[in-house]
DNA sequence: GCCACCTATGCAACTAGTTGCATTGCAACA
DNA sequence: TGTTGCAATGCAACTAGTTGCATAGGTGGC
């Protein structure tokens, strides 16, 4: 799963605790990713017993200890390896792209204009759906309009996400000259 | 968790196997939420258990047993008062937009306006951090338009999400008519 | 006669994520 | 002096969902 990948591109960004990641979750993935402090102890605790991460118990004053977490050599190929990967999610998209920086951002390129594709189908199949099932949508009433309405909910969420894929290789694409 | 609920709102539908389920869940429900199989028969049971569901079993020529599903009493009380709750997630709104008709519409309406206002305010605060974060969006580069570009897809999400409310709430004030 | 595929159900073991609780230390407030 | 609140870490038990496997009958093809 992505999360491990989140916190190395996290880390790779600033070293910093447990703590201080749960925090920054909050802001930037934290826009479309909650992670519990739980999640975050639980992960670095794995991603230090796989040798990803490396780990340096600091004395605070007015502070109780912290562990300040950095990415190890294993954790930065590791992450590179995953970032050329095929997503799996949407997260895991959206964490490719935060993290194209640390990997091939030619293949994080590839990857969203694959999801773009992808998007592009399944919005071709909803609009079939929605022209053989609701030929007449403001007729719809009670059971059906839900449905329909429903319906509707996928078109626009595939809609948008199309259109950030767009948007992100126009920008990617500005960006390389 | 919605689950439960969403195969009450099918067997409401229809009465049904839990391999039936599997498929229809395909369709419909499933435009945006896939529940394996092991999933749903778990569920059916534990439903059976509350008495939310009962159950025949059916012995049909040329093809396996089956058991047929079919909501009771209690389940459809349960269901009502479900769907008159605060919605926690898109899928549980999405259910119980879907259920409407089993359940309190005006509540389900209510819970929807509740819901475009919470997504206002969440796309607020993104363009407040966009344009603090990022006053002149042209000039970004590498991680920065990374950063960025994450931003967009959250805005996008949200815009989505807000107009998908507003359709809806337009589209059942008509319907009340 | 064997193989592949569809209907139909289910167990067991796993991964991911949530919730509740506990601890330690310091600071600020009343 | 007691209470609240933040920084910091973590365990234990739970819920949700996935994956792999097993079983069993029937159909159709080669």
């Amino acid at each position: 799963m992505s999360l491990e990948y989140a916190i190395l591109v996290s880390l790779r960004e600033r070293a910093g605790s447990g703590y201080e990641l749960a925090r920054r979750f909050d802001k930037s993935i934290g826009y479309f990713w909650a992670a519990s402090h739980q999640q975050i102890y639980r992960s670095l605790k794995r991603m230090v017993e796989l040798g990803w991460v490396d780990c340096d118990e600091v004395a605070q004053q007015k502070r109780p200890d912290k562990k300040v977490y950095r990415v190890s050599d294993t954790g930065a190929e590791e992450l590179a390896r995953w970032i050329a990967e095929p997503a799996a999610t949407r997260n895991d998209l959206t964490v490719k792209l935060r993290g194209a920086s640390y990997g091939d951002a030619a293949q994080v390129r590839a990857e969203i204009a694959r999801q773009r594709d992808l998007r592009i189908q399944q919005l071709s199949l909803y609009r079939e759906i929605e022209r053989r099932d609701f030929p007449d949508p403001a007729k719809l009433s009670g059971q059906a309009l839900h449905q329909h309405l429903v319906l509707r909910g996928g078109i626009r969420t595939e809609q948008a996400l199309l259109e950030w894929c767009e948007e992100t290789i126009r920008a990617l694409d500005d960006d390389q000259e």
